[in-house]
This record gives structure tokens, C-alpha cells and sequence, in this order.
DNA sequence: TGAACATATGAACAACTGTTCATATGTAAG
DNA sequence: CTTACATATGAACAGTTGTTCATATGTTCA
């Protein structure tokens, strides 16, 4: 139900390719990839992404704002403080898929 | 049986968090992207896919090495030619799912 | 209004990265 | 061995990017 049953992407378009290459330039800094996970299961104001990361607000904030341009997490400010959140669950199953390649057994030790 | 059911990644360890961004890092480049999307069908020679993407042998080869090392393509010599394909099939699910994300209908308009 | 807190923004800089060009390695056939 | 083809490699350069610092905007409360 989650990633598409049967592979068939058919990725002709140029415009797709580029916006899906942002989107994975985007998850392959460390730090962005960090605070990416930091707001997976629920909302995080900035103050507590920062402390719980160990950056500076400025430097997350930087971050956040290129996430919520590219529409991988969203804003919601509650009284002074804005807290962010997933914008759907497709960036967690992305990095679900990741995780299981990580782990993948290598099966093929010489193919240079 | 694809991606994770279940959506708990549990992704504290540092070392993941790295090994997850550059792959996501090395995706990010359309030019490198549009080469692994060459190689998910089938093997495809070197010189195929410089020709298919109007690329310079040499610029392919470099991304290819990358590639390779991070263990996202694999190679194998016939004769002359090199062909590349995909390692497993976790990478084409990455890309479907974000396929998914960015078909994504907009449903909120305005958080900032 | 003013102070205090939370977040955002802009400039500046070092570090990194994609591309090109020239050259090297490897393979098959004559 | 030489030639021709296919791929790989290294240096060099321009463009990009993550981070820091200083400053600005926005919000709440007195």
C-alpha cells in the first residue's frame, strides 16, 4: 500500500528527474537528514530540534527553511514557538527503503 | 513486502545517519540520477549510457565509480564493454516512493 | 510601549563537488 | 606487437553549499 507494488517509473521527464534529485540532495546532508528525522513522529518546535541536535537555532533554522520550501516538512507556530512535522509520510518510507538497502548482506564480493 | 511496513525506523545511530545521507547525497545530482535510472531495466554499457544522455564517457565513468562504491551499481565485464545495473531493487523503491511524494496533491496552503 | 524570548534572514567564507581535458589502463582482433 | 576501441583516472577550475556571525522580525507578557 506504501511504495508502489510493481517498479514500473517510467522517469522520461526531465523536470521530474531534477525535482526528485532536489529532494534527495536535500536528505544527503547529515545535519538536514538529522533534523528531517527529528520531526518523523511529532511536531518539534525549533528551540528543541537545536538543543536535542546540538546546532545552533540559526544553522536549524537555515535548514527548515529549505525543508519547508521543498515541502518535505511544515510550519505550524503555536504562541511564540513553531513546531514542525512531516508534511505526508512518503520522506519516512523513502528513508525506510534506504535503511533496508543499508542493511542489505553484500552477496557480491568482486565486480570491478 | 517492499518497504517497511511499519514505519519505526529507530534511527539514532550516527553511523546510519551518514551512511543514509550520502547515498541520499550521491542521488541528488540529476546527472548521476539520470544514470541510475539508465541502469534499473537492465545492464547498460558505459558507452550506452553517455550516448543515451548525451554525456561525456568520462563524465559517466567518474559517476559511475561512485556509484559502485557506494554500492548502488554494480558492474560487469563482456568483453570490452562494462555494463552497470542496479545492486538490488531497494534503490527503484526509493525513487518510486518519492515519485509518490512529489505527485503529492498540495492539501495545505499556507503554513509559514 | 518595552523587555524577553523564539525564530528568521543576509552576508561572508571555507570546504566540497560536478565537469572538462589530457592521459592511462585494459581488451580484442589483425 | 600494433592498432583500435572502451573505460578509467588524475589534475584543475568554476560553481555550489553548509556553517557562522550579526541583525532583523515576530510573539507574548508586564
Amino acid at each position: 500500500m506504501r511504495s508502489q507494488a510493481n517498479q514500473l517509473v517510467h522517469l522520461d521527464s526531465e523536470d521530474t528527474v531534477v525535482q526528485l534529485a532536489d529532494l534527495f540532495r536535500l536528505m544527503g546532508d547529515p545535519t538536514r537528514l538529522r533534523i528531517i528525522l527529528s520531526c518523523l513522529d511529532a511536531p518539534v518546535s525549533v528551540g528543541s530540534i537545536a538543543e536535542a541536535l546540538r546546532l545552533s537555532p540559526s544553522l536549524v533554522s537555515h535548514h527548515l527553511r529549505l525543508l519547508k520550501a521543498a515541502r518535505v516538512l511544515r510550519g505550524e507556530r503555536r504562541g511564540k514557538q513553531i513546531f514542525y512535522s512531516a508534511l505526508d509520510d512518503h520522506i519516512r518510507c523513502v528513508i525506510d527503503d534506504m535503511v533496508v538497502h543499508i542493511g542489505e548482506p553484500l552477496d557480491i564480493e568482486d565486480a570491478s
